[in-house]
DNA sequence: GCAATTACGCAACAGCAGTATCGAAAAGGC
DNA sequence: GCCTTTTCGATACTGCTGTTGCGTAATTGC
């Protein structure tokens, strides 16, 4: 963050913000498919080319709302892993399912799983894209992983467990379930989620 | 299939497998990004209305070509439950990898990602195409849901092990790491993977 | 004050998805 | 043979994404 006086006019800082609260308000009122960026910045009172100043693309500006809207979790270890995991992993539900209210209009299914595959898809597009959506799981999770990794250093977990791979066990299910089988997830999955990953499939 | 000598001029056939075969190789020369409708048709020599009659959408299209280069992978139990599920998500791994050729010009980092998160996309943008995704990974699946519960009564698995929920957690590590974490998936992870969810994390 | 630089609004534009319309062609029903 | 139905090819069109060009406004450096 460099304040530098740079050399030209500066920016409207006011526009950014209009951008992103014009945005957000379309994709709640209309959904993703008739998110449209000409609407956009219509109902922002800004130039299209202001606005693709400073979102190259539609895919970047989608991005930029969702992370806006992205809450941190304050995670914290409080002895006991399991329910830790299993009130974080209802907390990433809980976001989906607020989501699912956008863009009812959609009509087809589930519109939380139509953002998250859209930003998917936007990360998949474009390098930087993904590298900020990277950013932002990474971000986000961050203290869980730390969490985890106390729980293991407190013998709660086997000293050989990795974090991030048990992560990506239980985060990976949700999101798998969410776009690819479709079924439902409530609390009583993220449950025999959590007893899955920790008791271990073998006999 | 009824073969139901219709009414009207019947459908060219040989539309139907020359508009697919001029998807698939357009999408190997150009990629996701660069391809388009109207050359499809133009490649496959057919009017655009014909395309549009077979294919609703791009998305439809994009998704019957994907269907067809799904090969079944055979599975059957032999006893040793991880090694049978290790061998068939290094499966879907190089699976993911053959489809890594696909639009090296993109650019932007992976196009099996890119594809992946695509079809999920099209799958949550229209209820249809969905509803062909989710059939597609059950019928890729199914074998292994049953050698899942085949190891599980033959003892290897614990009773309560549901055979849905511990795939979940295995193949949904795998597109999570390779959607959102973008970190590089190989064989030694396939392993960690499968050793996590069978021994479990709990000390 | 003046030049250079950068942002702004406006308008026009190219490219692609998807739709509509039209005449012609190919089949069945009678 | 004739009518109906459906497909085909061709063309033009709408709407959206993203780009470009231009005149103008705001700010820095001198």
């Amino acid at each position: 963050m460099q304040p530098t006086a740079r050399r030209g006019r500066p920016r409207k800082q006011e526009a950014d913000a209009r951008i992103l609260d014009a945005a957000l308000e379309l994709l709640l009122d209309c959904g993703y498919d008739r998110f449209s960026v000409d609407e956009v910045a219509a109902k922002a009172q800004v130039a299209k080319t202001t606005l693709y100043r400073r979102w190259p693309t539609k895919d970047h500006l989608i991005v930029a709302v969702v992370a806006r809207i992205q809450d941190e979790v304050p995670v914290e270890y409080s002895g006991d892993v399991r329910a830790d995991l299993t009130r974080y992993l209802n907390e990433i539900v809980n976001g989906l399912n607020r989501m699912r209210q956008v863009g009812r209009a959609t009509a087809s299914g589930d519109a939380s799983a139509g953002l998250v595959a859209e930003v998917a898809a936007a990360a998949a597009r474009h390098a930087d894209v993904g590298a900020a959506v990277q950013a932002m799981f990474a971000r986000r999770n961050a203290l869980v992983l730390t969490l985890l990794e106390q729980a293991r250093e407190h013998g709660e977990l086997r000293s050989d467990v990795e974090p991030g791979v048990l992560f990506d066990q239980l985060a990976g299910a949700l999101y798998y379930r969410l776009l690819v089988t479709g079924r439902p997830i409530d609390a009583a999955y993220v449950d025999r989620l959590v007893t899955g990953a920790l008791t271990g499939a073998s006999a």
